[in-house]
DNA sequence: GCCTGGTTGATTGTTGACAATCGACTAGTG
DNA sequence: CACTAGTCGATTGTCAACAATCAACCAGGC
């Protein structure tokens, strides 16, 4: 972190990341997105000539993304975006749902006024957004206000290991093309919560974030299971050698 | 998965592991141990020349050391052991609890017969460590008994996060060489999880695995503040360049 | 004395070339 | 036709040189 004086806080700093972090940003957003779907494989010297990057460069992206859980590496041989499987979703779901009660907790024990604010404003455009229909803006809207407990519950490594997951998930939704559940459900299951952080009831808002994320992950994972099962399993070969 | 017919099994199976990979074993290892100290400043081409390995693998090394939260960067300028705070110990402590929670709860849930008999040669080797009055022992047991309680969760990336946050303990437990607690309190606490687990009992094998990882935890943390406070922070300095 | 601005060497960031490994293909064998 | 051994190109792994950046140092002005 910088020092500076109050009034010039953060604002006006030009951005200036390795490249190779660059790239890693953009086949994030590419693989979370969908753009690259599961199975996909990655080659080193086609994103390097792509990207107009050496491949050195490109390698260090792959392999934070590997870190991440997002690209799975055979040595010397490829790089794949991972496929999720059904159990992976068990995993990212059980896991979310302990990180999330822990942070449902630690929020209504530390939260102060001004993020009371905070945490009210994201729950009403979470309900605007449920009004309107509008889907994108529905799951923007679940994230931003997921995301903000995680803040005010000022745990730097809760919240890097949160965002990590909320990545995998996004691949597994996006892959399985899965519903979301009903709006009218997800303001229904998220009222209570808002509230028992808000009022600093630490154990029920913990009961609360577990049970809204076990039961989403039930019906995520049931759907997962369901695909995969029709799904046949296509294997894309190595390219190997051209014809003589 | 290597397929193979089960009587040959995974043995005699050589090692091939990138450099890059083990380079990163070796160094983390030294940091774990404290041989490397946190502060410790690194440079790759002092650490190139010394391991006969080229700047670019070491460099690769240090990277997945970053993730693993061992080491800390800041660009173009330096890398360095992780120094861990006050702070970090209590969020080490708090998701290593709501964590091994988890592991209990899926460990009694998932148990099988084989895993009870693990389970209980674990603790016994517990116990007759803490006869022996043998730290070093002592501890090792105790990383067993939970690396066993982990594994019979059969949970991947709970099990990858539990090692990661484990490595991060050890290195704080070294740097502050804080004490461990008695004996016998050990084993007091150990035995009602262990015995929870192994009935099968989920709801109470993560209520008694978060107490006492709490518990472990405040004492670490208090010891970790009061040493930070007697410690004059000393800050090494670039070398920059040499007289002219 | 304190600030400012330029200089410099140590260190990290990036690249292109070369080495090691693997899997698809081929041809031979029974 | 099934199986085995050999080859070959595609791909990843490793390296050494070059570029970019930074923090300490130094000189000068006020």
């Amino acid at each position: 972190m910088r020092e500076s004086p109050p009034e010039f806080s953060n604002e006006l700093t030009i951005e200036k990341r390795p490249l190779d972090k660059q790239a890693a940003d953009l086949l994030r957003q590419r693989i979370v997105t969908g753009a690259f779907a599961p199975g996909l494989r990655l080659v080193e010297s086609q994103l390097s000539e792509k990207m107009s990057l050496s491949r050195g460069t490109i390698r260090s992206a792959l392999n934070d993304l590997t870190h991440e859980g997002l690209v799975t590496q055979t040595a010397y041989t490829k790089w794949v975006v991972t496929e999720l499987s059904a159990v992976d979703a068990w995993e990212l779901f059980t896991l979310r749902s302990a990180l999330e009660g822990l942070a449902a907790r630690l929020a209504a024990e530390r939260i102060r006024s001004a993020e009371g604010d905070l945490l009210w404003k994201a729950f009403e455009q979470l309900e605007s957004a449920s009004r309107s229909g509008d889907w994108s803006r529905l799951t923007d809207a679940d994230f931003v206000l997921h995301k903000t407990i995680v803040e005010i519950a000022r745990h730097g490594r809760l919240a890097r290991q949160y965002r990590l997951l909320g990545q995998q998930i996004r691949m597994l939704i996006g892959s399985s093309n899965a519903l979301v559940p009903t709006t009218r459900e997800v303001v229904a299951q998220h009222r209570p919560l808002v509230e028992a952080i808000a009022a600093g009831q630490a154990a029920r808002a913990e009961k609360l974030a577990r049970a809204h994320n076990l039961e989403e992950g039930k019906i995520l994972v049931a759907h997962v299971e369901r695909a995969s099962e029709s799904r046949t399993p296509r294997k894309s070969p190595r390219p190997g050698r051209k014809t003589r």
